[in-house]
DNA sequence: TAGCCTATTTTGTCCTAGACAAATATTATT
DNA sequence: AATAATATTTGTCTAGGACAAAATAGGCTA
């Protein structure tokens, strides 16, 4: 009974949840976490009577801290054979404040994302646009809001479900000043997007939003277009610009040799601007392609 | 040389996939693809010298194809080891076509999204809108529109990046008229969002905007929230109703599984409603589980 | 110091063919 | 016509090996 009873709370109150589950939940393939189980001996989840892998739950946030740790750019095979207490000293270490000074706004924002407080979230990104205006909101409040959301959730202290409702509502926020301004249409447009890869589609909608604060016209193809879309796009839409964002998890190796085929294939009259933190390791550029790590830096005056 | 070139023409100008591309593009997993070649003998990609299957473009449209069919009800033993005519004769006897009367709108938008005319679609969206107003606008105009974009985008008449150009037109207008409603926050607000593996969240802004139409708060997680953080939003932000969309790429096996395993981790006192082409398929559901075939089943009186 | 070529290690993805439970369809029984 | 029993369909999971693409480290040049 007593045996029986261990075996159950193990396998149900446990909340033991099946590879696929835990898949979903990881963001982590099947085939990797096998192939950790291999090779690292971690994972390693109870067998139901089937022989099936069941993780336990801890075992499920144990992975879920690795994750967070590889979207800091180590690399699996330096932490996933690692103890938890490590990778808690681990995550601690790599706890980066940039500088405590912190404007007071993004702060009171982080605190309202903690207590939930929809209305004030709003209430005070509208306020704080009122008084910025749009570019120096995208500048000063969105990018380092955006910034730190990605580091508190890297760092276990935002759930994942608090940064996407925050990045929803800053979408739904620069969306709304954007088609505010109603830029009229250009016949070469700014083209904006991502390659496959990179999901984060927040730097894109930054850089429109300044570039409609400074009456461009700019057409934003959203996160993963395939290498030859982003081609075709700026050719038929006869862009003078392709800018694209590549953030801090972007595979550092294939940055500079998809900038090198993009630059071969779009037409000498389109530019290529490259920007987000992933570009701040890489060194040299293809020419025509202009690395921007900061907003400041958007060429404007070349395009009008 | 010859031999390489050919080999080239096969597997480059071929457009073959690998079949991690082939199970993002088609929403089939990866074990169905295998498993369905060795039960129908379809796919039956191309090799390559390793031994890895590569999929013609041929058969990707095919899988999409078959895709579509599955998601009107008929099952994969009546329909995979079909040839492509008895496919196509199969879908055009299925098609039911919402309302005729609004297609010309849709047809003229499909017309100007061929011609990169960006202009033109703003204006005729805003038009179909004024006349409409937002609720008929997102029924009658946005929902069709997707499909068909969707649709043709599936059989290689538009291209990838025309479908992301019109998606974040959508996505814009949409936030933008929900933006200007100003529904104030609700203490039990409706929670939106997909499940890891569904990347089409244009749906949930469409039910959301349907919801601000009918001064009903709602929170928009967006897409691949992890099961796990619906579940602490939705206790979190005390959420009425939890509404999920399930598009025709969704791997349709699981989508009955993890309906369950919500519901089981779900407080009694949250609903949910479960949405999207690919619900049209499953049968049978969990109790407290709502199926919402059109956006006219929405029970928004419920919540009210 | 910075770039670049080469060798080594790491790492994710794909392979095979069998197994089986859950979902669905079909037939039998009340 | 509804219910129960049986049969079929169908998606997911297993194993360890294999290998290319990517990352790292070492050595060389300017």
């Amino acid at each position: 009974m007593s045996k029986k009873q261990s075996l159950d709370s193990l396998l149900e109150a446990g909340k033991c949840r099946p590879i696929g589950a835990v898949e979903r939940d990881t963001g982590i393939a099947r085939d990797t976490l096998r192939v950790w189980q291999r090779r690292y001996g971690f994972p390693n989840p109870v067998r139901n009577p089937r022989g099936e892998r069941h993780y336990p739950a801890k075992q499920v946030r144990r992975l879920q801290l690795i994750r967070r740790l590889l979207d800091q750019g180590l690399r699996p095979g330096k932490i996933v054979p690692l103890n938890e207490p490590a990778l808690h000293q681990l995550e601690a270490e790599l706890c980066i404040m940039p500088g405590v000074e912190h404007q007071e706004n993004v702060v009171a924002l982080i605190a309202h994302l903690r207590e939930h407080d929809t209305e004030a979230i709003e209430v005070l990104l509208g306020e704080i646009l009122a008084i910025q205006g749009l570019r120096r909101f995208v500048q000063n409040t969105v990018a380092p809001l955006v910034k730190i959301v990605g580091e508190s959730w890297a760092q276990g202290q935002l759930d994942v479900y608090e940064e996407h409702f925050m990045s929803q509502l800053l979408i739904r926020l620069l969306n709304t000043e954007i088609a505010k301004l109603e830029i009229a249409a250009s016949p070469n447009p700014v083209l904006l997007g991502t390659l496959p890869g990179e999901r984060h589609g927040i730097g894109l909608l930054m850089t429109a939003a300044i570039l409609a604060s400074e009456n461009v016209a700019a057409i934003n193809l959203g996160v993963e277009m395939p290498l030859d879309q982003l081609v075709r796009a700026a050719e038929k839409f006869n862009s003078s610009v392709l800018g694209l964002t590549f953030s801090g998890a972007y595979p550092y190796g294939s940055v500079r040799s998809h900038l090198q085929e993009l630059r071969a294939r779009l037409p000498a009259t389109t530019n290529i601007w490259a920007g987000g933190h992933a570009m701040g390791r890489v060194r040299k550029l293809p020419t025509g392609v202009i690395k921007i790590i900061s907003f400041d830096e958007l060429p404007i005056a070349t395009i009008r």
